[in-house]
DNA sequence: TATGAAATGGATTGGCC
DNA sequence: GGCCAATCCATTTCATA
């Protein structure tokens, strides 16, 4: 991780569609180094993948919403990954500190649709419990990390 | 927004850097064809463009949290949405519905640093209320929109 | 690990349906 | 809106440092 790497996790993060030679270009190298520099940061795991950004409301989903959630008995714990794995709508799934013990992101068509995924998607698990916060409006979304500070020790 | 459509869709979202020629036989098309309506896709804003999928903790960022925010005037609000803009450790701001005005997703290299985007960003703006949740671990974190139900006539 | 040149293969353009 | 064919250009490989 070293200059050229962070150049490249930022002319990625910007379009990741772009061709060798302009992503070679832009950070001063030639295609096959550029080449060779991605393929690595492939291996070692740094870059996970590559992705588009869809307008969801374009696509026909109007409706966001956080939902946190607690398990009332440790056993649940394997059923709800699980569940979790396997619905679509949920595309986020962090364990927090807290009065709750997971904070879902849930991206649906509408408030029915939401209130599918919370009924019989989430609630089809016995002691659990959740609290919805609906967005009413998405004013910054970005997958970009800040790297401003990457620490050279890691990932290596 | 026909069937191509959600296939290419569906394809770039698995991976952005897939050859036109890979896409195009994926979705059962000639190159051209693909290029065209990938093109369309684009001016529609439908594809709002494309990205890299980076390990957070690989690039030297071990701390996420969950920043619930209160303005306690509404005048804050310009100032407020400027600072968010400017502040790239913020991933993400919703205004929500409920006891909170706003939930930001913030990004950041550890909980010192937290405390430096709360402490001398956010609460560099007078009136304002800020409850954080700090992410244990990521179980899920996915961009991909579910796609299952796409509503053609949207985006036309 | 980087470069440069050669060979390959994919992308783009234009004509046509 | 899509296909095909031809041109053009990017990618990859290999030899070299």
């Amino acid at each position: 991780m070293d200059s050229y790497d962070e150049k490249i996790l930022r002319m990625l993060m910007a379009n990741a569609r772009a061709t060798w030679s302009d992503l070679a270009s832009s950070i001063g190298l030639s295609s096959p180094a550029a080449a060779d520099r991605v393929r690595r940061l492939e291996e070692k795991g740094i870059i996970k993948g590559y992705g588009v950004a869809v307008d969801p409301e374009l696509v026909g989903y109007f409706c966001t919403a956080f939902v946190a959630v607690t398990l009332e008995r440790a056993e649940l714990r394997s059923d709800f990954l699980h569940l979790i794995d396997c619905l679509k709508e949920v595309q986020e799934c962090h364990h927090i500190a807290g009065d709750y013990d997971y904070l879902l992101k849930v991206r649906c068509i509408n408030t029915k649709d939401l209130d599918r995924v919370i009924s019989s998607g989430l609630k089809s698990l016995p002691g659990i419990r959740t609290r919805t916060t609906i967005v009413l409006n998405t004013l910054k979304e970005s997958t970009r990390l800040p790297l401003d500070q990457v620490h050279p020790e890691k990932g290596e």
